[in-house]
DNA sequence: TGTCAATGGTAACGCTCATTACCGGAGGCC
DNA sequence: GGCCTCCGGTAATGAGCGTTACCATTGACA
Protein backbone atom coordinates (compact mmCIF):
# COMPACT_ATOMS: atom_id res chain seq x y z
CA UNK A 1 0.00 0.00 0.00
CA UNK A 2 1.41 2.84 -1.19
CA UNK A 3 0.44 5.92 1.09
CA UNK A 4 -0.25 8.96 -0.80
CA UNK A 5 -1.95 10.61 2.07
CA UNK A 6 -1.13 14.16 2.72
CA UNK A 7 -1.60 17.24 5.02
CA UNK A 8 -3.32 19.43 2.24
CA UNK A 9 -6.73 17.95 2.30
CA UNK A 10 -7.32 19.36 -1.43
CA UNK A 11 -4.12 16.92 -2.55
CA UNK A 12 -6.00 14.16 -0.61
CA UNK A 13 -9.07 14.20 -2.46
CA UNK A 14 -6.79 14.72 -5.56
CA UNK A 15 -4.86 11.57 -5.00
CA UNK A 16 -7.93 9.51 -3.91
CA UNK A 17 -9.73 10.79 -7.48
CA UNK A 18 -6.65 9.77 -9.06
CA UNK A 19 -6.03 6.33 -7.14
CA UNK A 20 -9.44 5.80 -8.18
CA UNK A 21 -9.36 6.39 -12.08
CA UNK A 22 -6.36 4.31 -12.46
CA UNK A 23 -8.24 1.47 -11.05
CA UNK A 24 -11.35 2.55 -13.07
CA UNK A 25 -9.68 2.91 -15.85
CA UNK A 26 -8.18 -0.29 -16.25
CA UNK A 27 -10.58 -2.70 -14.67
CA UNK A 28 -14.39 -1.23 -15.33
CA UNK A 29 -16.59 0.37 -13.18
CA UNK A 30 -17.95 -2.70 -11.90
CA UNK A 31 -14.71 -5.01 -11.41
CA UNK A 32 -13.00 -1.64 -9.46
CA UNK A 33 -13.64 -2.67 -5.53
CA UNK A 34 -13.50 0.11 -3.07
CA UNK A 35 -10.50 -1.75 -1.13
CA UNK A 36 -8.53 -1.93 -4.28
CA UNK A 37 -8.30 1.94 -4.48
CA UNK A 38 -7.68 2.03 -0.99
CA UNK A 39 -4.64 -0.13 -1.49
CA UNK A 40 -3.62 1.97 -4.35
CA UNK A 41 -4.42 5.28 -2.29
CA UNK A 42 -3.41 4.13 1.43
CA UNK A 43 -5.58 5.77 4.39
CA UNK A 44 -8.95 3.64 4.93
CA UNK A 45 -12.51 3.83 3.17
CA UNK A 46 -13.78 5.55 5.50
CA UNK A 47 -11.89 8.88 3.14
CA UNK A 48 -13.90 7.40 0.54
CA UNK A 49 -17.50 7.15 1.68
CA UNK A 50 -16.67 10.84 3.77
CA UNK A 51 -15.65 12.48 0.65
CA UNK A 52 -17.64 11.09 -1.66
CA UNK A 53 -20.55 9.70 -0.45
CA UNK A 54 -20.53 6.05 -2.47
CA UNK A 55 -19.04 3.97 -5.01
CA UNK A 56 -21.43 6.14 -7.24
CA UNK A 57 -20.31 9.26 -6.26
CA UNK A 58 -16.52 8.66 -6.67
CA UNK A 59 -17.37 7.74 -9.96
CA UNK A 60 -18.84 10.31 -11.06
CA UNK A 61 -16.27 12.58 -9.67
CA UNK A 62 -13.90 11.38 -11.33
CA UNK A 63 -15.62 11.51 -15.11
CA UNK A 64 -16.43 15.06 -14.29
CA UNK A 65 -13.58 16.20 -13.69
CA UNK A 66 -10.78 14.54 -16.03
CA UNK A 67 -13.26 14.86 -18.89
CA UNK A 68 -13.78 18.67 -18.27
CA UNK A 69 -9.76 19.34 -18.14
CA UNK A 70 -8.76 16.68 -20.71
CA UNK A 71 -11.32 17.36 -23.34
CA UNK A 72 -11.75 21.33 -21.95
CA UNK A 73 -8.53 21.76 -24.70
CA UNK A 74 -10.51 20.50 -27.22
CA UNK A 75 -12.17 23.64 -27.73
CA UNK A 76 -9.86 26.04 -26.58
CA UNK A 77 -7.51 25.94 -29.14
CA UNK A 78 -6.90 29.07 -31.50
CA UNK A 79 -5.48 27.26 -34.51
CA UNK A 80 -7.29 29.32 -36.99
CA UNK A 81 -5.69 32.17 -38.93
CA UNK A 82 -3.08 29.87 -40.56
CA UNK A 83 -4.66 28.36 -44.26
CA UNK A 84 -6.89 25.56 -44.04
CA UNK A 85 -4.49 22.32 -44.53
CA UNK A 86 -2.11 23.56 -41.47
CA UNK A 87 -5.30 24.76 -39.39
CA UNK A 88 -6.27 20.94 -40.63
CA UNK A 89 -2.96 19.47 -39.51
CA UNK A 90 -2.72 21.48 -36.19
CA UNK A 91 -6.54 20.57 -35.29
CA UNK A 92 -5.98 16.43 -36.19
CA UNK A 93 -2.93 16.44 -34.02
CA UNK A 94 -3.90 17.75 -31.18
CA UNK A 95 -7.11 15.57 -31.39
CA UNK A 96 -5.24 12.55 -31.86
CA UNK A 97 -3.30 13.20 -28.76
CA UNK A 98 -5.97 13.86 -26.98
CA UNK A 99 -7.55 10.90 -28.37
CA UNK A 100 -4.99 8.86 -27.38
CA UNK A 101 -4.06 9.95 -24.10
CA UNK A 102 -4.13 7.41 -21.36
CA UNK A 103 -6.70 9.35 -19.61
CA UNK A 104 -9.23 9.92 -22.46
CA UNK A 105 -8.64 6.26 -23.09
CA UNK A 106 -9.93 5.33 -20.12
CA UNK A 107 -12.64 7.50 -20.31
CA UNK A 108 -13.42 6.47 -23.59
CA UNK A 109 -13.45 2.51 -22.66
CA UNK A 110 -15.51 2.73 -19.73
CA UNK A 111 -18.07 5.40 -21.35
CA UNK A 112 -18.47 2.67 -23.79
CA UNK A 113 -19.68 -0.39 -21.17
CA UNK A 114 -21.32 2.16 -18.58
CA UNK A 115 -23.47 3.59 -21.53
CA UNK A 116 -26.37 2.05 -19.90
CA UNK A 117 -25.40 2.52 -16.25
CA UNK A 118 -24.69 6.06 -16.21
CA UNK A 119 -26.73 7.67 -19.57
CA UNK A 120 -26.32 11.54 -18.28
CA UNK A 121 -22.66 10.90 -17.90
CA UNK A 122 -22.10 9.55 -21.60
CA UNK A 123 -24.29 11.82 -22.43
CA UNK A 124 -22.20 15.06 -21.17
CA UNK A 125 -19.38 13.16 -22.36
CA UNK A 126 -19.98 12.78 -26.18
CA UNK A 127 -21.02 16.48 -26.07
CA UNK A 128 -17.85 17.80 -24.63
CA UNK A 129 -15.75 15.77 -26.25
CA UNK A 130 -16.70 14.22 -29.79
CA UNK A 131 -19.64 16.11 -30.45
CA UNK A 132 -18.20 19.80 -29.30
CA UNK A 133 -15.30 19.02 -31.42
CA UNK A 134 -16.87 18.24 -34.52
CA UNK A 135 -19.31 21.03 -34.14
CA UNK A 136 -16.17 23.47 -33.63
CA UNK A 137 -14.65 21.77 -37.12
CA UNK A 138 -17.62 22.17 -38.81
CA UNK A 139 -17.59 25.59 -38.01
CA UNK A 140 -14.08 26.10 -39.50
CA UNK A 141 -15.14 24.24 -42.40
CA UNK A 142 -18.31 26.60 -43.07
CA UNK A 143 -16.00 29.18 -42.90
CA UNK A 144 -13.74 27.86 -45.63
CA UNK A 145 -16.65 27.12 -47.71
CA UNK A 146 -18.19 30.68 -47.62
CA UNK A 147 -14.05 31.70 -48.40
CA UNK A 148 -14.72 29.07 -51.37
CA UNK A 149 -11.48 27.25 -50.45
CA UNK A 150 -13.61 23.85 -50.27
CA UNK A 151 -16.59 22.74 -52.57
CA UNK A 152 -20.52 23.07 -51.25
CA UNK A 153 -21.93 20.08 -48.97
CA UNK A 154 -22.91 19.29 -45.35
CA UNK A 155 -20.04 20.65 -42.77
CA UNK A 156 -21.47 18.54 -39.86
CA UNK A 157 -20.85 15.42 -41.69
CA UNK A 158 -17.64 16.71 -43.04
CA UNK A 159 -16.58 17.16 -40.16
CA UNK A 160 -17.74 13.74 -38.94
CA UNK A 161 -15.77 12.36 -41.96
CA UNK A 162 -12.75 13.72 -40.69
CA UNK A 163 -12.99 13.08 -37.30
CA UNK A 164 -13.46 9.33 -38.21
CA UNK A 165 -10.24 9.38 -40.08
CA UNK A 166 -8.43 10.74 -37.42
CA UNK A 167 -9.89 8.17 -34.95
CA UNK A 168 -9.65 5.15 -37.07
CA UNK A 169 -8.01 1.54 -36.85
CA UNK A 170 -4.86 2.60 -34.65
CA UNK A 171 -7.33 4.42 -32.22
CA UNK A 172 -9.12 1.70 -31.71
CA UNK A 173 -5.76 -0.92 -31.47
CA UNK A 174 -4.93 1.49 -28.47
CA UNK A 175 -8.60 1.16 -27.03
CA UNK A 176 -8.53 -2.44 -27.23
CA UNK A 177 -4.70 -2.64 -25.93
CA UNK A 178 -3.61 -3.86 -28.73
CA UNK A 179 -0.48 -1.67 -29.65
CA UNK A 180 0.91 1.28 -27.33
CA UNK A 181 0.25 5.04 -28.17
CA UNK A 182 1.91 6.15 -30.70
CA UNK A 183 4.70 8.23 -30.98
CA UNK A 184 4.70 11.90 -32.22
CA UNK A 185 6.17 10.89 -35.61
CA UNK A 186 3.22 8.30 -36.02
CA UNK A 187 0.83 11.24 -35.17
CA UNK A 188 2.24 13.47 -37.76
CA UNK A 189 2.51 10.48 -40.53
CA UNK A 190 -1.06 9.40 -40.10
CA UNK A 191 -2.69 13.16 -39.41
CA UNK A 192 -0.54 14.40 -42.48
CA UNK A 193 -2.25 11.63 -44.95
CA UNK A 194 -5.52 11.99 -43.31
CA UNK A 195 -5.27 15.70 -44.24
CA UNK A 196 -3.98 15.18 -47.69
CA UNK A 197 -6.94 13.18 -48.39
CA UNK A 198 -9.77 15.01 -46.92
CA UNK A 199 -8.69 18.26 -49.00
CA UNK A 200 -8.21 17.06 -51.89
CA UNK A 201 -11.60 15.42 -51.36
CA UNK A 202 -13.40 18.32 -50.51
CA UNK A 203 -11.83 20.98 -52.89
CA UNK A 204 -13.84 23.47 -53.98
CA UNK A 205 -13.44 22.03 -58.62
CA UNK B 1 -38.33 -17.47 -17.36
CA UNK B 2 -38.92 -18.11 -21.13
CA UNK B 3 -38.13 -21.91 -21.12
CA UNK B 4 -36.32 -22.25 -24.48
CA UNK B 5 -35.57 -25.81 -24.16
CA UNK B 6 -35.56 -28.12 -27.31
CA UNK B 7 -35.37 -31.40 -27.76
CA UNK B 8 -32.22 -31.32 -30.01
CA UNK B 9 -29.60 -30.36 -27.69
CA UNK B 10 -28.13 -28.10 -30.84
CA UNK B 11 -30.43 -25.93 -30.25
CA UNK B 12 -30.68 -26.12 -26.86
CA UNK B 13 -26.58 -24.67 -26.98
CA UNK B 14 -27.76 -22.56 -29.51
CA UNK B 15 -30.61 -20.98 -26.79
CA UNK B 16 -28.05 -21.00 -24.41
CA UNK B 17 -25.48 -18.57 -25.84
CA UNK B 18 -28.72 -16.36 -27.38
CA UNK B 19 -29.72 -15.88 -24.14
CA UNK B 20 -26.04 -15.39 -22.86
CA UNK B 21 -24.71 -13.23 -25.42
CA UNK B 22 -27.94 -10.55 -24.69
CA UNK B 23 -27.12 -10.67 -21.03
CA UNK B 24 -23.27 -10.56 -21.60
CA UNK B 25 -23.69 -7.67 -23.75
CA UNK B 26 -26.36 -5.77 -22.52
CA UNK B 27 -24.64 -6.05 -18.91
CA UNK B 28 -20.88 -6.26 -19.51
CA UNK B 29 -18.71 -9.77 -18.44
CA UNK B 30 -18.50 -9.25 -14.37
CA UNK B 31 -22.28 -7.39 -14.43
CA UNK B 32 -23.90 -10.76 -15.41
CA UNK B 33 -24.68 -13.35 -13.56
CA UNK B 34 -25.17 -16.63 -14.64
CA UNK B 35 -28.54 -16.86 -13.15
CA UNK B 36 -29.50 -13.34 -15.17
CA UNK B 37 -28.57 -16.19 -18.57
CA UNK B 38 -31.10 -18.74 -17.00
CA UNK B 39 -33.64 -16.56 -15.79
CA UNK B 40 -33.61 -15.62 -19.89
CA UNK B 41 -33.06 -19.25 -21.16
CA UNK B 42 -35.20 -21.62 -19.06
CA UNK B 43 -33.53 -24.48 -17.13
CA UNK B 44 -30.48 -24.86 -15.04
CA UNK B 45 -27.31 -23.65 -14.14
CA UNK B 46 -25.90 -27.27 -14.44
CA UNK B 47 -26.22 -26.68 -18.07
CA UNK B 48 -24.17 -23.76 -18.46
CA UNK B 49 -21.55 -25.66 -16.36
CA UNK B 50 -21.71 -29.00 -17.76
CA UNK B 51 -22.21 -27.07 -21.54
CA UNK B 52 -19.07 -24.85 -21.23
CA UNK B 53 -17.50 -25.57 -17.80
CA UNK B 54 -17.63 -22.31 -16.67
CA UNK B 55 -18.61 -18.35 -16.90
CA UNK B 56 -15.09 -17.65 -18.86
CA UNK B 57 -15.76 -20.80 -21.08
CA UNK B 58 -19.11 -19.21 -22.07
CA UNK B 59 -18.20 -15.96 -22.54
CA UNK B 60 -15.44 -17.46 -24.97
CA UNK B 61 -18.09 -19.59 -26.75
CA UNK B 62 -20.25 -16.75 -27.37
CA UNK B 63 -17.17 -14.50 -28.92
CA UNK B 64 -15.67 -17.31 -31.00
CA UNK B 65 -19.31 -17.81 -32.38
CA UNK B 66 -20.60 -14.71 -33.09
CA UNK B 67 -17.64 -13.10 -34.72
CA UNK B 68 -17.42 -15.80 -36.75
CA UNK B 69 -20.57 -15.21 -38.17
CA UNK B 70 -21.10 -11.80 -38.20
CA UNK B 71 -17.79 -10.71 -39.35
CA UNK B 72 -17.21 -13.42 -41.37
CA UNK B 73 -19.12 -12.06 -44.29
CA UNK B 74 -17.29 -9.04 -44.01
CA UNK B 75 -14.48 -10.99 -45.77
CA UNK B 76 -16.40 -13.17 -48.36
CA UNK B 77 -18.27 -10.68 -50.29
CA UNK B 78 -17.39 -10.30 -53.89
CA UNK B 79 -18.05 -6.58 -54.28
CA UNK B 80 -15.48 -6.35 -57.65
CA UNK B 81 -16.00 -6.25 -60.81
CA UNK B 82 -17.62 -3.12 -60.82
CA UNK B 83 -16.05 0.61 -60.94
CA UNK B 84 -14.14 1.91 -57.60
CA UNK B 85 -17.06 3.70 -56.75
CA UNK B 86 -19.33 1.38 -56.85
CA UNK B 87 -17.13 -1.25 -54.85
CA UNK B 88 -16.58 1.51 -52.29
CA UNK B 89 -19.48 2.04 -51.63
CA UNK B 90 -20.83 -1.29 -51.22
CA UNK B 91 -17.82 -2.31 -49.34
CA UNK B 92 -19.15 1.03 -46.87
CA UNK B 93 -22.52 0.06 -47.21
CA UNK B 94 -21.88 -3.76 -45.50
CA UNK B 95 -19.26 -2.76 -43.38
CA UNK B 96 -22.07 -0.11 -41.62
CA UNK B 97 -24.33 -2.92 -41.98
CA UNK B 98 -22.53 -5.10 -39.48
CA UNK B 99 -20.46 -2.59 -37.33
CA UNK B 100 -24.21 -1.38 -36.57
CA UNK B 101 -26.02 -5.00 -36.05
CA UNK B 102 -26.60 -5.66 -32.29
CA UNK B 103 -24.15 -8.43 -32.35
CA UNK B 104 -21.00 -6.57 -33.53
CA UNK B 105 -21.99 -3.35 -31.01
CA UNK B 106 -22.57 -6.02 -28.26
CA UNK B 107 -18.85 -7.65 -29.28
CA UNK B 108 -17.59 -4.25 -29.45
CA UNK B 109 -18.46 -2.40 -26.02
CA UNK B 110 -17.24 -5.80 -24.46
CA UNK B 111 -14.16 -6.00 -26.24
CA UNK B 112 -13.43 -2.53 -25.60
CA UNK B 113 -14.07 -3.35 -21.81
CA UNK B 114 -12.55 -6.77 -21.44
CA UNK B 115 -9.28 -6.14 -23.14
CA UNK B 116 -6.93 -6.66 -20.20
CA UNK B 117 -9.46 -10.01 -19.41
CA UNK B 118 -9.14 -11.51 -22.33
CA UNK B 119 -6.42 -10.61 -24.78
CA UNK B 120 -6.53 -13.21 -26.86
CA UNK B 121 -10.10 -12.82 -27.57
CA UNK B 122 -9.81 -9.38 -28.33
CA UNK B 123 -6.72 -9.83 -30.39
CA UNK B 124 -8.73 -12.24 -32.62
CA UNK B 125 -11.88 -10.46 -32.79
CA UNK B 126 -9.57 -7.79 -34.06
CA UNK B 127 -7.92 -9.67 -36.52
CA UNK B 128 -10.77 -11.47 -37.79
CA UNK B 129 -12.98 -8.03 -37.95
CA UNK B 130 -11.40 -4.52 -38.71
CA UNK B 131 -8.14 -6.11 -39.18
CA UNK B 132 -8.94 -8.38 -42.05
CA UNK B 133 -11.84 -5.88 -43.01
CA UNK B 134 -8.90 -3.44 -43.44
CA UNK B 135 -6.32 -5.92 -45.33
CA UNK B 136 -8.86 -6.41 -47.98
CA UNK B 137 -9.85 -3.12 -48.84
CA UNK B 138 -5.87 -2.41 -49.11
CA UNK B 139 -5.61 -4.84 -51.62
CA UNK B 140 -8.88 -3.12 -53.70
CA UNK B 141 -7.12 -0.13 -53.71
CA UNK B 142 -3.92 -1.53 -54.65
CA UNK B 143 -5.26 -3.08 -57.50
CA UNK B 144 -6.79 0.49 -58.36
CA UNK B 145 -3.58 2.23 -57.72
CA UNK B 146 -2.01 -0.31 -60.63
CA UNK B 147 -4.74 0.14 -62.90
CA UNK B 148 -3.79 3.43 -62.55
CA UNK B 149 -7.11 4.98 -61.32
CA UNK B 150 -5.93 6.36 -57.53
CA UNK B 151 -2.60 8.14 -56.83
CA UNK B 152 0.54 6.52 -55.33
CA UNK B 153 0.37 5.73 -51.55
CA UNK B 154 0.41 3.41 -48.97
CA UNK B 155 -2.69 1.35 -49.27
CA UNK B 156 -2.93 0.39 -46.10
CA UNK B 157 -3.07 3.73 -44.52
CA UNK B 158 -5.95 4.46 -46.91
CA UNK B 159 -7.70 2.01 -46.55
CA UNK B 160 -7.86 3.26 -42.54
CA UNK B 161 -8.53 6.71 -43.55
CA UNK B 162 -11.86 5.06 -45.55
CA UNK B 163 -12.72 2.60 -42.61
CA UNK B 164 -12.85 5.55 -40.47
CA UNK B 165 -14.73 7.55 -42.10
CA UNK B 166 -17.80 4.72 -42.05
CA UNK B 167 -16.88 3.99 -38.46
CA UNK B 168 -17.25 7.54 -37.84
CA UNK B 169 -19.49 10.19 -34.93
CA UNK B 170 -22.56 8.00 -35.81
CA UNK B 171 -20.95 4.59 -34.79
CA UNK B 172 -19.92 6.22 -31.50
CA UNK B 173 -22.90 7.37 -30.92
CA UNK B 174 -24.50 4.16 -31.60
CA UNK B 175 -22.22 2.24 -29.14
CA UNK B 176 -22.81 4.43 -26.35
CA UNK B 177 -26.47 4.05 -26.84
CA UNK B 178 -26.99 7.78 -27.52
CA UNK B 179 -29.08 7.42 -30.85
CA UNK B 180 -30.91 4.08 -32.50
CA UNK B 181 -29.30 2.35 -35.23
CA UNK B 182 -29.30 4.27 -38.48
CA UNK B 183 -32.45 3.77 -41.34
CA UNK B 184 -30.91 2.30 -44.43
CA UNK B 185 -31.61 5.45 -45.99
CA UNK B 186 -29.16 7.26 -43.31
CA UNK B 187 -26.81 4.64 -44.19
CA UNK B 188 -26.83 5.54 -47.47
CA UNK B 189 -26.44 8.82 -47.10
CA UNK B 190 -23.29 8.75 -44.97
CA UNK B 191 -21.77 6.44 -47.13
CA UNK B 192 -21.88 7.98 -50.10
CA UNK B 193 -20.71 11.35 -48.80
CA UNK B 194 -17.46 9.14 -47.48
CA UNK B 195 -17.08 8.06 -50.70
CA UNK B 196 -17.19 11.10 -52.48
CA UNK B 197 -14.38 12.52 -50.54
CA UNK B 198 -12.14 9.41 -50.29
CA UNK B 199 -12.47 8.99 -53.83
CA UNK B 200 -11.66 12.60 -54.83
CA UNK B 201 -9.44 12.55 -52.27
CA UNK B 202 -7.36 9.46 -53.64
CA UNK B 203 -7.46 9.88 -57.59
CA UNK B 204 -5.22 10.15 -59.46
CA UNK B 205 -3.89 13.69 -60.19
C1' DT C 1 -4.38 18.97 32.35
C1' DG C 2 -9.05 17.52 31.39
C1' DT C 3 -12.87 17.32 28.16
C1' DC C 4 -14.87 17.23 23.69
C1' DA C 5 -15.30 16.70 18.78
C1' DA C 6 -13.84 14.93 14.79
C1' DT C 7 -11.03 12.09 11.97
C1' DG C 8 -9.88 7.65 10.39
C1' DG C 9 -9.09 2.55 11.07
C1' DT C 10 -11.21 -2.14 11.91
C1' DA C 11 -14.47 -5.31 11.81
C1' DA C 12 -18.95 -6.65 10.99
C1' DC C 13 -23.40 -7.04 8.16
C1' DG C 14 -26.15 -8.32 4.49
C1' DC C 15 -26.02 -9.39 -0.04
C1' DT C 16 -24.61 -11.40 -4.54
C1' DC C 17 -22.16 -14.49 -7.13
C1' DA C 18 -19.50 -18.55 -9.30
C1' DT C 19 -19.12 -23.01 -8.44
C1' DT C 20 -20.29 -27.61 -6.66
C1' DA C 21 -22.42 -31.33 -3.74
C1' DC C 22 -26.38 -33.78 -3.46
C1' DC C 23 -30.57 -35.84 -4.74
C1' DG C 24 -34.66 -37.35 -7.40
C1' DG C 25 -36.51 -39.03 -11.41
C1' DA C 26 -36.45 -40.56 -16.23
C1' DG C 27 -35.06 -43.78 -19.48
C1' DG C 28 -32.31 -47.67 -21.18
C1' DC C 29 -30.89 -52.52 -20.49
C1' DC C 30 -31.41 -57.24 -18.72
C1' DG D 1 -40.57 -55.28 -13.85
C1' DG D 2 -36.18 -54.23 -11.55
C1' DC D 3 -31.72 -52.08 -11.56
C1' DC D 4 -28.53 -48.68 -12.96
C1' DT D 5 -26.79 -44.75 -15.07
C1' DC D 6 -27.08 -40.16 -16.32
C1' DC D 7 -29.21 -35.66 -16.63
C1' DG D 8 -30.93 -31.66 -14.56
C1' DG D 9 -32.84 -29.06 -10.52
C1' DT D 10 -32.03 -27.23 -5.78
C1' DA D 11 -29.63 -25.75 -2.22
C1' DA D 12 -25.29 -25.13 0.00
C1' DT D 13 -20.57 -23.14 0.20
C1' DG D 14 -17.18 -19.88 0.41
C1' DA D 15 -15.45 -15.76 -1.24
C1' DG D 16 -15.88 -10.86 -2.32
C1' DC D 17 -18.36 -6.75 -2.32
C1' DG D 18 -20.47 -1.96 -0.78
C1' DT D 19 -21.68 0.08 3.14
C1' DT D 20 -21.86 1.19 8.04
C1' DA D 21 -21.40 0.67 13.21
C1' DC D 22 -18.17 1.15 16.55
C1' DC D 23 -14.05 2.41 18.69
C1' DA D 24 -9.34 4.51 19.38
C1' DT D 25 -6.58 8.28 18.82
C1' DT D 26 -5.51 12.94 18.32
C1' DG D 27 -5.68 17.74 18.47
C1' DA D 28 -7.99 21.97 20.17
C1' DC D 29 -9.63 24.65 23.63
C1' DA D 30 -10.66 26.06 28.39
Amino acid sequence: MADTRDPQSGTRRQALLQAAADVFFEQGYVATSIDAIIERAGGSKRNIYSEFGSKQGLFAAIVRENSDSALSTLAADDVEGLDLAETLAAFGRHLLDVYMSPTVVGIYRIAVTEAHRFPELVKSFYEQGPGRTTSRLAEVLERAMQRGEIRNGDCERLADHFVGMIRDNLHLQVVLGLRPAPSQEEVCAAVGSAVEVFLEGVRAR
